[in-house]
DNA sequence: AACTTTCCACTACAGGTGTAGAGGATGCCG
DNA sequence: CGGCATCCTCTACACCTGTAGTGGAAAGTT
């Protein structure tokens, strides 16, 4: 399937480090250890620093697109098997679950987000990360509008993301479903 | 007043720095640097790293507790004077452009806050800046809920971190007034 | 004026970091 | 079997970073 495997290892990695020890914390050979390769060989593949974040958050915005592909198949399935109603609730589940079991995933965009804005080598990660975490939130905003276009997206988006950010920093409490519908709800 | 002027010279260029490069970029000599003071400076007032970040926390906590003291009192001259929904416009706005004139005690902030959750050393300095932060949109909130105590304080906090996040890492618009009212009048 | 204390500039150094390259194992083609 | 290409491991090196310490100016005290 993807040609190497050795380069995902890595990149999954570079992932975790971004998430456990910041941007400070991935560095060549942090990342081998961790991927328990023999030292060099994150170098071997990325030989540049820049090119490793890019190459991370490629992989990141993968990750998203795949975790929301998911959601959206299991929304059909489940439209067509017990009702739209219960589908959306699904959908909204999901979403506010992630915060949880995707932290990782989520401190790992932030870090690249905020590194994106500073440094010129990386830009267009930003752009291409936030494009991946929204698309989820879109999806459930245009479920739960009936399908209007003009929906608030930025405000759903960035109640999402600083509710789960104070979260996953140990600043608050987990978003909860009540919560996030009763703003989509009105501000629809 | 404060004994030393030096210290804070350093504490407002470790903030900048902060923002402009984030916490890998805040370096011993790069303050020095930044702070035009001889190399050697910053290690000499403080000269381990977490011991740096900590008193950058503190003074941050202290410059944003600051500025909310200073809009509070905008906020009982302007009452008085043009009456409480002037006043309470007044606030609003100021909270919406901090977003835009603050914006590197923003993300000094965010990245603290995040360093915080990682680092040991550095656990209670995320609480006392989330804090900080909160204390005026407890404001406004109170004051548009005219006074109940129960308004969810974290889902306000949430959004305007979040929008204020995306906008800083140019990832979106600058929030509105009409944006932040209009949700926080709905959850109210 | 001598002495002491305080404050600070400068230097030193051990480790970490980004990056390049040399050489070796492995497998493929003739 | 010899040669060649590919893939990788290991080493080297210049620079950066955190941190400690040394010596000397400035200022205050006796």
């Amino acid at each position: 399937m993807a040609r190497s495997t050795r380069r995902d290892v890595i990149l999954d990695c570079v992932i975790d480090l971004l998430a456990s020890r910041g941007i400070q914390g991935v560095t060549h050979r942090a990342v081998d250890e961790v991927a328990r390769l023999p030292p060099g060989s994150t170098s071997y593949y990325f030989s540049k620093k820049t090119a490793l974040l890019i190459a991370a958050s490629d992989h990141l915005a993968n990750l998203l697109g795949k975790d929301c592909d998911e959601v959206q198949m299991g929304f059909a399935q489940r439209a067509a098997r017990d009702g739209i109603e219960e589908a959306i609730g699904y959908v909204g589940s999901e979403l506010v679950k992630y915060a949880d079991v995707a932290r990782h995933l989520f401190l790992a965009r932030i870090e690249l987000t905020m590194a994106s804005s500073r440094d010129p080598d990386l830009s267009g990660v930003g752009a291409r990360l936030t494009l991946a975490a929204r698309r989820p939130i879109e999806f459930f905003l245009t479920l739960i509008s009936g399908g209007r276009p003009d929906v608030p997206i930025e405000t759903c988006a960035g109640l999402i993301d600083g509710i789960t950010l104070m979260h996953v920093t140990g600043q608050g409490r987990m978003p909860t479903l009540a919560q996030i519908t009763a703003v989509f709800a009105a501000v629809r």
